[in-house]
Order: structure tokens, then C-alpha cells, then sequence
DNA sequence: GGTTGCTTGTGAAGGTTTTCACAAGCCGCC
DNA sequence: GGCGGCTTGTGAAAACCTTCACAAGCAACC
């Protein structure tokens, strides 16, 4: 199979979210239409859905209920995915109430925290574990994603341990670089950064006129 | 100017953070060893740097407190920007508390939610207001950029009436596609989604080996 | 001052992704 | 059964992005 680009794996996670908000509402759907919806061109949605098949019928469409099959096959969905949250902050906290997660398929199975004040205590449901118990608690419950929600100065220590754990990826919140662990797959949510991505957007156009000058000389 | 691509914007913010992790340390900075600690190469970084101009030395390298400035000064970070949180949930407690906001450059300046029970209350300094008053609010305080941390049924009506209050862009957590409300820009973090390319990752491999066929037939 | 070692800035080459444009195929209707 | 309208799937073209490779320039040392 061909190397699939990540942006045509970003909008096929896209098409299926838009999908899943219409099924039951239409049987067919036309690439033009997923476009519309999801910011793109027929032809590029075309183009994306024929990296894995032929999975339209000419003149009527794509079936919606077997578009979304077909998208949950290929993005690894089509069963449940267990995690675990590390770093029971506020933002650990707010992943684990976060229903949006079991919604698109993921299991929070386990929380973990360095503070001695939350370990042994439960929220949603889940009980917050200590590091040190990190290993064996995601081995017994079969953790394969961690989410790392801790100060960026422990996300390094964090990555390794849970590399060593065998899970299989992970994604993070701490604003640093986490060099890739193989064979687990590491990804970085930085919020800081997204901002920055709006500002630069927010500027760019003064900046055309004005082009960058060193500042020193 | 020339267009910059997505791609170039996301990894000058990553310079830049890696460079304001290091400043101090280090007077100088070669292309090598910023492509090393952000996972580039090195003619990846002069490409992207070459694109506003020309701040390094030869056989010396990149000075890191002036790249660092000239990095702020491309990405629009010369100066602070004030946000908006709208929707004091779990998750937009936990945006009001991140320090990693205003140590970025971006302050929380207006806090908004639905909930009477939360207006007036008051959460790291910042007082919650209602939907109602967020025009005028946004006005007041000179809200640049919001950040909708609503339930996605909310998040379409927010981002009009952010629209329509002024305000430039928009960072959105609410897993539905936002329409683009010129000349506000806005961006969507999909937690979810972000998942799913991980779980894509962990499943391609499998899926090379089995091409994926419809289910139906 | 010349030589050596190193690093930038940048055209050109190479590779990847997106867009174009149209033949092939399905459906419904006459 | 044939025709017309519509939509897919896909090569080919265009646009875009990354990597290569090297001249130009700086610094240190002899």
C-alpha cells in the first residue's frame, strides 16, 4: 500500500466525524457534498477515498452507512481503544470527564499522578493510580494510548516509562519536543502553539508591506 | 511575500520554543542543531528562516536571542494578545489556569458561560460573564482571540456572536466543523481525531498487509 | 595574509500533494 | 432498450514542499 499522507489521514478522521453527525438522515452522499462540509474539493475527497478503494457507485454517490465502515476500517476504529490518562491536573481532569472521547471509541481504563493527595482517590469513575504502579496497572488493563497531561518537566520521564510499559502511542499535551521512542508513536497537542498559528495568520498580512528587518544591525 | 505554507508556520513556532528553552545558555545556534532538537534537517530550518530573510552568520550560525526576536517579530508575538475563554466547563477552568498561556504571550483577559450559577463567580482572577454580555465585554477589554470551550452544539452560535463582537480569531475544541467567518480565522483542535491519527498509525500496518474491501459485498 | 574548517543562503532537482478534466458507469425515464 | 443527467475513479498536469549540493562568507590559527 502506499504511504498515505498525514493530511489525507487529518480528513478522512474529518469525513467520518461529518458522517457520523448525518447517518441515519441520508442513505447517499456525494463527494461534492463531504467537500462542502468539510472544507475540501470533490476531487480531493475522490482522490483521499481511492487510496483504499473503490467504494462509491457512479452516478449516485457514496453509501453513508458503508462510507463510515469503510473510514472507522481504515482509521483502526472499528474496535475500542483503551487509555490512560497521566497527570491528573486540571487538564487530566477534564479528560477524564470528557465524553467526546468513549463517544469516537476510546476507554479511559486508567489515571495516574505523582501527588500522594489523589492517589487512592476515584474521579469519573476511575481510580487514580501512583506512578511506580504505572507498568503493572497498564499491563493488567491493557492500556495501548497514553495521554500525557503533566508539567512539561516530567512529560520526558513520563514518555519513557510508558514506552517501557508497551503501549503503543501517545499523545501529549506538554508544550516540548519528545523524541520518538520506537516503536511507539508519539504526537504533540501544543495550545500555545495553535495560538501562535492564529497570530501569525493575524499578522502576516502587516507583515507583507513591512518585510522583517533584523533588529541589532 | 511569498505564501507560507501551514507546515512552514508550525515549525517556526517549534524554533522559537525550543530557542526560549535554551536562551541564555547558548549565544549562538547552528541549523543542525535546530533541526536535531525540533526533529528537522538542517536545510529545512535555512529554507524556512531564508523565507523572511537572512539572520544568520556564516560559519558561525543563528544568534539565539536575535532569532528568537526576529521569530516573535514574524509570528506576531512582539506583543501580548488578550483572549477569551467561552464556556468555563472542565476544560475552560483548565485553560483559565494554564500558566503556559501567558508565559506564550496570550492573557485570559474575559471569561463567558451559559450557566447562571457560574456567572459572577469569579475563577484565577478572571470574573465569569454571560453569553449576553459578551459583546459588550468584548469590546471593553479589546478581546483579540477566543477560544470556544463549549459543547459543540453551542460552539456555532459562540463563534458568530465572537464574530460579530470583533474579535479576530478563534481557536475552537468543539469536535464540529466551524464555517469560516471572514475575516475571522478559525481553527479547530479535535482531541479526538488526534487519536485517531495515532490509532491510523498503529493500524496501517495491518492494513497493508490485508487490503481494506467493502463490507457489504 | 593565506589556509582550513565550518555554516549560511539559495538555485536546482526531486518528491509529494492537489487540482484538472474526462472516460466509465449508474439510474430513471421515455 | 436507448438517452440524458449525474457522479465516480483516475491518469496527467500543475502546484507545492523538501532535499541536495555548493558558492559565499566568517573565524581562528599559523
Amino acid at each position: 500500500m502506499n504511504k498515505i499522507s498525514e493530511s489525507a489521514v487529518r480528513r478522512l478522521s474529518l469525513y467520518l466525524r461529518l458522517l457520523k453527525g448525518i447517518s441515519g438522515e441520508r442513505e447517499l452522499i456525494s463527494s461534492q457534498e463531504l467537500a462542502e462540509q468539510s472544507g475540501s474539493t470533490s476531487a480531493q475527497v475522490r482522490k483521499d477515498l481511492s487510496l483504499f478503494g473503490s467504494f462509491g457507485q457512479r452516478g449516485r454517490g457514496y453509501s453513508v452507512p458503508e462510507l463510515i465502515d469503510t473510514l472507522e476500517r481504515i482509521l483502526g476504529l472499528e474496535r475500542r481503544w483503551r487509555v490512560a490518562v497521566v497527570g491528573v491536573g486540571k487538564l487530566g481532569s477534564a479528560l477524564l470527564g470528557y465524553r467526546g472521547l468513549s463517544e469516537r471509541g476510546f476507554d479511559v481504563v486508567a489515571a495516574f499522578d505523582v501527588d500522594a493527595g489523589k492517589v487512592g482517590t476515584e474521579l469519573n469513575g476511575i481510580d487514580i493510580r501512583s506512578i511506580d504502579s504505572l507498568p503493572g496497572v497498564v499491563r493488567e488493563r491493557g492500556v495501548e494510548i497514553g495521554i500525557i497531561a503533566t508539567p512539561p518537566e516530567e512529560a520526558e520521564r513520563i514518555a519513557s516509562c510508558l514506552a517501557d510499559a508497551g503501549v503503543s502511542a501517545v499523545l501529549s499535551f506538554a508544550p516540548i519536543e519528545l523524541g520518538d521512542r520506537d516503536p511507539m508513536v508519539v504526537r504533540t497537542m501544543d495550545l500555545a502553539l495553535e495560538l501562535e498559528r492564529l497570530t501569525f495568520a493575524l499578522t502576516s498580512a502587516r507583515n507583507a508591506a513591512r518585510p522583517i528587518t533584523r533588529t541589532g544591525s
